[in-house]
Parts: C-alpha cells; structure tokens; sequence
DNA sequence: TAACTGTACTATATGTCATAATACAGTTGA
DNA sequence: TCAACTGTATTATGACATATAGTACAGTTA
C-alpha cells in the first residue's frame, strides 16, 4: 500500500503523510479504518519506527486520524472535510505557480488546458463516489 | 533590490536565485547588464559571500549568466530563453498540483479562475514588455 | 502470560545550509 | 607600480532537520 523513496529530496515522513492523505481523500481508507501499526509499517517500508510515528504524530495533531494507546491509529470521522480545508490552501500556490508561468511567457491557454487535464484525469480514473 | 528572508524555510541562496531570475524575465536585469559583486551583496544583505556564490555559480552552470574572473558577473544573452525554458517545467508541479484540489474536491472552475487572476495581475502589473 | 498497541527518551550519524577566515589570480584606475 | 576591486577556491566550524538505533513504559487482547 505505502511506498517510499529513501532517495527523494522529500523527507520520508512528509511522503507518508502525502500518501495517507490522498487514501483518505480517494475512499482507499475510509473514516474508522486501522491503520498500519507504527512497527509493522516500519518493517514493510524499512523503516524506523520513529519516522512512522512522526508521520501519524503530525496527523494526529491535525485531527486527520486518532490514536488509542495499546489499541492503534485511526481515520477520524471528519477527516475528509479537514484534509479539504488543509489542500484548499495549495490555491495559493497555484496562484503563485501560474504568475511564475505568466511572467515566463507561457501562454495562459496551455495553463488552462494543463488544469482541464488534470480534472479530466481525475474523473476518469475514478475517484469522484 | 535584492531582499532576503533568513527565517524562511527556503534556503538563502535559492531566494536569491529565484529573484534574479525573475529579475530577468520581468526585464529589470536585461542581457549584458553586471550584477553586484559577490562581495558588495553580501555585504548589502548581510549574507555570507559563499552564499551569494553558490546562488551565482549554479545561475552561471545554467547558462542564465556568465562571469569573467577579475570583472564580474553579468547576464547572458540569452538568459530570457533560458529561463523560459526551465520555467516550463512548472508544468508538470501545476498539473499534480492541480490533481490534488481535485481530489480534495476543490471545484475546477475555482482553480480555472485562480489562474485568470493570477494572468491579469500579471497583465496589469506592467510585466509585459 | 505472551504478543501486540502507542508513546517517550537518549544517543548517534548524516547531509544541507550558512558562517568564518584565508588565500590566489586577474583587472582596473590613480 | 600599487591599492582596490573582481571571481574563485579552500578548510574549519556550527546549526539544523532527518533518520537510525536501542531501550523502556503503560495499555490492550487473546
């Protein structure tokens, strides 16, 4: 289920979060679901159980899944409605990624049909309920 | 003209590549023009002068300026191509970009017009020449 | 009771970033 | 010629984030 790339420029814990998060949002893990146990997620990814636990720590602390000690993690009730709020800032960054785009001289339409193509990949791969 | 950020996660010497080239591509630093010496800007930002070195020697790999030894710095001829060519790589980030608000079920039609904005402040703030 | 769960802690290693202090060679103008 | 600038290179040092390693404790469950 979750990959890692030691390799990456990203941290390993910020690509666990990223990948929890869009399970979340496309209805792979649904509200209630156990998650993964801190060691036996280390253990599959080979991994240190403490970058496992920063990952489910930071999203604990956002409310996105709970933690039950001696039980395990899992997916908050309304954790679709919070991860909605949290990606909707990245419009922002859109902002600043298209005026980037603007100033380098790429023509607006190939910026809108990049966006089309995003939402049309989306659609088709399934993901709306 | 310069401006840095210390306490900004964005490491130094990438701020000051990132306003240089959009220095370039706005036309404030046209082709030919000398840049501040190694030395004098890190004196202005107060800024180490290995810092600004880094950010001049990764701009002067890239082509987007050259630097004669003894002279200065300044910029290449045809650093706006350059730099419209690297910056079209910011395709890609838009796209996944945009995959993410649709999965986050942000409408298209809200990111489509975040990208209008993003064109007109570009249009009327004069940066077209 | 054994095996699991989350959690906490210390120590260590690594890589990036930035600073500090020199040093060298080339250029320029007085 | 010489002082003052230019880019460039080097070594040492410190701060910080990331990740690992090992250990420990309390709660839960079959």
């Amino acid at each position: 289920m979750f990959q890692v790339d030691t390799m990456s420029r990203q941290p390993v814990y910020e690509q666990i979060i990223h990948q929890l998060e869009r399970f979340v949002l496309s209805g792979v893990l649904k509200p209630g679901t156990q998650l993964p146990s801190v060691r036996s997620l280390s253990m599959e990814l080979s991994i240190n159980p403490n970058t496992i636990q920063k990952a489910y720590s930071e999203l604990d602390l956002r409310g996105v899944i709970y933690s039950v000690p001696g039980i395990g993690c899992f997916v908050s009730e309304n954790a679709v409605a919070l991860l909605g709020e949290h990606k909707r800032e990245n419009l922002g960054l859109l902002y600043q990624l298209a005026q980037e785009l603007a100033l380098a001289g790429i023509a607006k339409d190939e910026v809108l049909h990049t966006v089309e193509q995003a939402y049309s990949a989306h659609d088709k791969g399934g993901n709306t309920i």
